[in-house]
DNA sequence: ATCCAGGCATGCA
DNA sequence: TGCATGCCTGGA
């Protein structure tokens, strides 16, 4: 057990509940959050706005996972105020300050957006929980019971049925896809950032969106700007004069307003999106 | 009862 | 390139 620092403000809350991780849950509204990170299980108490105590089952190696985990050499400051472009900006900064990307591990993470698409938060953690309790290995902590996410290999003579069979519908195909080819790319990643982008794209499954939120949340690539339907609401209303744009033209646009911290300014902005649902449309108009 | 959600692949202009 | 459609499921 350590105390993890932070000069700037660190939120579990706004960290853990904003839509980017899946399988870290809470039992005292935020104080504490525990999950599964790569081979153990983490332990995260918030002490004070700064600080974290951080705990796990298995201590070998603990400080560099976690330091990973939560991105700990970003300049968070610095990248706070470069994305304050604008007096827009400086609100949905604010509005979540304190919210810090995690770094996830690559092969869990790149399912969960897998299985994302056209879905929503409660189905996809339902999804994940699932994969893990029926193929992943048990870990007890605090003589609790907790479930490692199932490696590929655990993985590997699951059919697409099966996939089915646990609600993923027609993304039982594309995560069936995944799991047999798994392209070595994504154990050693290529360098160049669009060049990997395109390969992503070129497994059958993952399209523009969902190739960026892997890059973004599964390999730490924070210039990466997922374009969703949140982001689409947003940008469409405040930089485009409410005219309708292609998605294309949007993560374009965000990638060239937030450059290299365009991942954070995507989640920003979708934090506060969604939590100010009465100033965007349900419906887009065509 | 429709409708649509944190998309994607496919087919067509 | 841009747009329409079907796809599984399940919650509103």
């Amino acid at each position: 057990m350590y105390e993890l620092y932070f000069s700037e403000i660190f939120n579990t809350v706004k960290t853990f509940e904003c839509g980017q991780i899946f399988r870290f849950e809470s039992d005292d509204s935020g104080k504490t959050y525990i999950g599964a990170l790569i081979d153990r299980i983490i332990k995260i108490t918030q002490k004070d706005p700064h600080t974290l105590i951080i705990s796990s089952n298995k201590n070998s190696n603990l400080e560099k996972i976690v330091n990973s985990f939560f991105r700990t050499n970003d300049n968070y400051i610095d990248m706070q105020k470069s994305i304050k472009i604008d007096s827009l900006m400086k609100k949905v900064v604010n509005y979540s300050n304190g919210l810090h990307l995690l770094n996830q591990d690559n092969f869990e993470c790149s399912i969960s957006y897998i299985l994302s698409q056209c879905s929503n938060i409660p189905r996809i953690k339902r999804n994940m929980k699932d994969l893990a309790k029926l193929y992943g290995k048990s870990a007890i902590f605090e003589e609790q019971e907790f479930f490692l996410f199932p490696s590929r290999s655990d993985l590997i003579d699951i059919t697409e049925e099966e996939f089915r069979d646990l609600g993923f519908g027609y993304r039982a195909k594309y995560l069936r896809n995944f799991i047999k080819n798994n392209p070595s790319f994504l154990i050693e990643p290529i360098l160049d950032s669009e060049i990997f982008n395109k390969n992503l794209q070129n497994i059958e499954g993952i399209g523009q969106k969902v190739a960026d939120c892997i890059q973004l949340f599964a390999y730490g690539d924070i210039s990466h700007f997922p374009v969703d339907t949140w982001m689409e609401k947003f940008m469409i209303k405040y930089y485009n004069d409410e005219k309708k744009i292609s998605k294309k033209k949007i993560r374009e646009l965000g990638t060239s307003l937030f450059g290299k911290w365009a991942g954070y300014a995507q989640e920003f902005i979708y934090y506060y999106a969604r939590n100010h649902p009465q100033f965007f449309p349900s419906k887009l108009k065509k």
